[in-house]
DNA sequence: TATGAATGAGACTTCATTCAT
DNA sequence: TATGAATGAAGTCTCATTCAT
């Protein structure tokens, strides 16, 4: 009982730094966060993030991990029980906008990574995004072959597919500062419309022939 | 003779000044920019900076200032020649793609900003790119109006045509560092190709009733 | 039974502590060496140093009292033996020797402490040393009563004694780094040579009149 | 007239620098010594300290080498001029206690990195040791050959003439320090006697047939 | 007796900014 | 106009020590 309450509350610790590391990264980027700030979200003293996880570019590399080897599960799933192209590439577009409601974390740390040119893309979580990116490069040749989809970058299709999701979704802070600058009021009433069914008819769109 | 030569010389570092800070700020963001790197690249020295433009904030918002008001006049005039909606939509997304071009620090920027919510973006560029974005809101409306288009959310086709745009458009290295990843060597016959014309149509299709 | 077999385990964790702790403060010296590497070493649990010893400090005097009251009772134990100085002299400087043989962690804590002025040697420690120093004082001014030795300051024959021999002694790691040296072949033929016997003989011409 | 100042005033910090950093490295060692305190005791920022010099690493190079090469240039001057093997290693002996006498920070530091193995001496003063490590062994190989000194090893050599030297000289506090010790009273009289003739004396006697 | 977890204080280092020229 | 020097504030990280079990 004892022991199972301590190791109970560690994990409890790591879990609430982890988390705490997902938001601060996402709302700043890596430069932008700070150790002290991410300490202070999970209430939690700086040094206890060093012994438990160590520094700020194995932090990083912890909370990418976590995020996106949850994310790569979630997409394999989700896929692998459909039969059409058509399906698949559907549910492929449902469970990347599902995942990004579940961690809202995901947009924001994917676009400062990109805009880095992903330099510094943890080699742990690279791999969880190449799964997902695999999965959809076969969709996408299996389509073709079968005549029903044109023939496409998968690149280009995945940005398609996740450029609007991570602008999208999640940013209403974005859509919120458009709309509230001079000029710009005939924009208000397209606010915090929910998009994701838009976003799925326009990829199942740009791929079908 | 001498105070033109002065002047011209006092342009001149300004100029490079502004140049080496859309790069490094492109490549690192504001918070991940060292103001040693910025005035190291425009060769000049780093009080200089500040005595030409101001702190690392004001210099920040002169970039983007610079950057995006071009941006806005280049989409603004090539779209206002056009007579149908479709012929519209295609400007648009042609003129967006030829300034990306013209202007690589564009993307990575914005995918910085749009990272952090853009809560920092300076109201003088934000001005600028309002009148890009109620350009597009007036084509899909018109486009909506007389039946051509099919009614969607501007905020959405926004980010469907900037989106892949500002993720594929000048972002080899992250072609280069998916494709370099273990398992996704399937990937490389993809690598780098131009994708501006796709983007158009698919664009084109999503807007199309 | 099992108190005794509680005590001994005690006792063992102690020596284990006691017996790391000499080897990384004779390695890195006090500032430099961590707790947690002497914790390590030793196959305890950091607190556990605590808990039987005390902090730092305390465990630094604890080592070298340990290490010196031995050093002191062997050179007094070989001295007293021996009958005219120069029997005695070299007496002294043969169970310096074998002392340091039998104890490598001597003369690198020695030198760090002489480094540092000894400013923080603990006083029990202290009292050990003074006991060597005080012998061979006697050593000496009998030998110069007697006629067989020069006058000489004993802090300088006490140096002169210790001063190689701690330098020399357990040093290769000087000696190879000196001999690796660019411009240092020919100073390869020297390592290694064992040179207790000659610092015997050079103390002996020092002493003798 | 106002260039000159302005080079001056940047020579002088680094030099208080240095000055304060050689004190300060000598007093404490390299894991003992603060960069804080290094900034104050040569009054100025901390930060002045990574601007003209870098960090504690090469600041302590640095340190190391301005003194060596000093001294390695010294020994050399001193020796060449001088005919016989006896005047050479006298010549040396003189030369290496003058060396100190005028930098008191070698002895400290030497002991320190005698005392650590040296494994962290730069690389640039080791190279000045060299010099003069190679200086002495050409004295004794030379006057082993013509006869006049016992063969030995220079290691030792070395050690028995920089040993004393740097333990004797300038430890006045070692000394007081085990003066003050219970029992040592009869110590007090040898206190602070200038030993350098006599240190040449017994290296004389320590290398002649 | 022994330990994993946690932390406060302080160390090293960086960086935007200002100063003196 | 332009700059090398200098710095205060703040950042990352370490480490001796204590706590709870």
């Amino acid at each position: 009982m004892s022991g199972d309450t301590l190791t109970e509350k560690k994990d409890n610790t790591i879990r609430q730094i982890l988390e705490a590391a997902a938001t601060v990264f996402a709302q700043k980027g890596f430069a932008g966060a700070r150790v002290d700030e991410i300490a202070d979200t999970a209430g939690v003293n700086k040094a206890t993030i060093y012994y438990h996880i160590g520094d700020k570019q194995a932090l990083y590399e912890r909370v990418l991990h976590d995020v996106f080897s949850v994310a790569a599960d979630e997409v394999e799933r989700n896929i692998n029980d459909k039969q059409t192209p058509e399906e698949k590439i559907l549910a492929y577009a449902k469970s990347i906008s599902q995942t990004i409601r579940k961690n809202p974390n995901i947009p924001r740390i994917m676009m400062y990574e990109a805009a880095s040119g992903i330099q510094n893309f943890p080699d742990e979580a690279a791999k969880d995004l190449v799964r997902i990116f695999i999965k959809l490069t076969e969709i996408l040749e299996d389509g073709s072959a079968k005549g029903v989809f044109t023939e496409l970058n998968p690149f280009l299709i995945h940005f398609v597919a996740v450029g609007p999701l991570i602008l999208y979704t999640n940013l209403k802070s974005i859509q919120e500062r458009y709309a509230s600058l001079p000029g710009a009021e005939r924009l208000v009433k397209y606010l915090f419309k929910n998009a994701d069914e838009d976003i799925e008819k326009i990829i199942l769109k740009a791929v079908m022939t």
